[in-house]
DNA sequence: AATCTATTTAGTTAAATGCCTAAATAGGAA
DNA sequence: TTCCTATTTAGGCATTTAACTAAATAGATT
């Protein structure tokens, strides 16, 4: 489960347009790096992609969204693999699917709570 | 449902540390205005408090917190209700649902695309 | 070995953030 | 009206952030 820091991680790292673009374009694929299609010997999911592919879809500087991916990584939303000169980028499904699950039990908790424990009243 | 803006706005807001905190207070709930108690007339579910209160859980200043409030109140999180000379702060859990279902959906998506349309593959 | 490609590190800068205290505003009670 | 309570606004300051360019590193190719 992830805990209170490593959620805040998550959410500063999302909360910024740049980097929640980035990965929204790790998170949908649909590009690899163009290379790969030519070298028969690189095995990577088409949703992979590296950080000069993923640049050019972006107006900013490559170490500008280089060091972006890195907080990316750090919030642990996406890996990072290197292979060869290049790094592989995917989403991290596994920490979407714990925080979908973290929003998922607080709205159950809060409802179960309200109905069973307190319910709305006038307090006297 | 929520757009990017909001998503990222809400992402920002429990970014930080103070802000992740004080949604979690408002969010728990637990105590409400200690002066409520008193007064029959005040209709306010048992979530509710007010700045002040929750500022008490803080070691900082009542208008850091009160700025804080604010952005979390911008971010549709919590909901703050003026009834005399307070404000009343409840969560929004309308809000917190529907960025449950964000991501879900995501994964979702994220799970069935893989699996119908790419699978991993070897590219050549 | 020399060069090319991919990426990160270092150093700089402007803007944003997060905190503070003091003052202003708004409503309730004496 | 005056005072008290609750909250926000204003202004200031230190730190962090997000961008840049130039240089360094690491691996692949010639």
């Amino acid at each position: 489960m992830l805990d209170m820091k490593q959620k805040i991680k998550i959410f500063k790292a999302l909360g910024n347009e740049t980097r929640f673009l980035i990965f929204k374009n790790v998170f949908m694929g649909g590009y690899t790096c163009s290379i790969d299609k030519k070298d028969k010997n690189v095995k990577v999911s088409p949703h992979a992609t590296c950080v000069s592919t993923i640049a050019e879809h972006f107006e900013f500087s490559l170490p500008t969204i280089s060091k972006h991916l890195k907080e990316l990584r750090e919030a642990d939303i996406i890996t990072m693999e290197k292979k060869g000169n290049k790094i592989y980028i995917e989403p991290n499904i596994e920490t979407i699917r714990e925080l979908g699950i973290c929003f998922g039990t607080l709205v159950e908790n809060f409802e179960t709570n309200r109905e069973l424990f307190f319910g709305d009243v006038v307090i006297k």
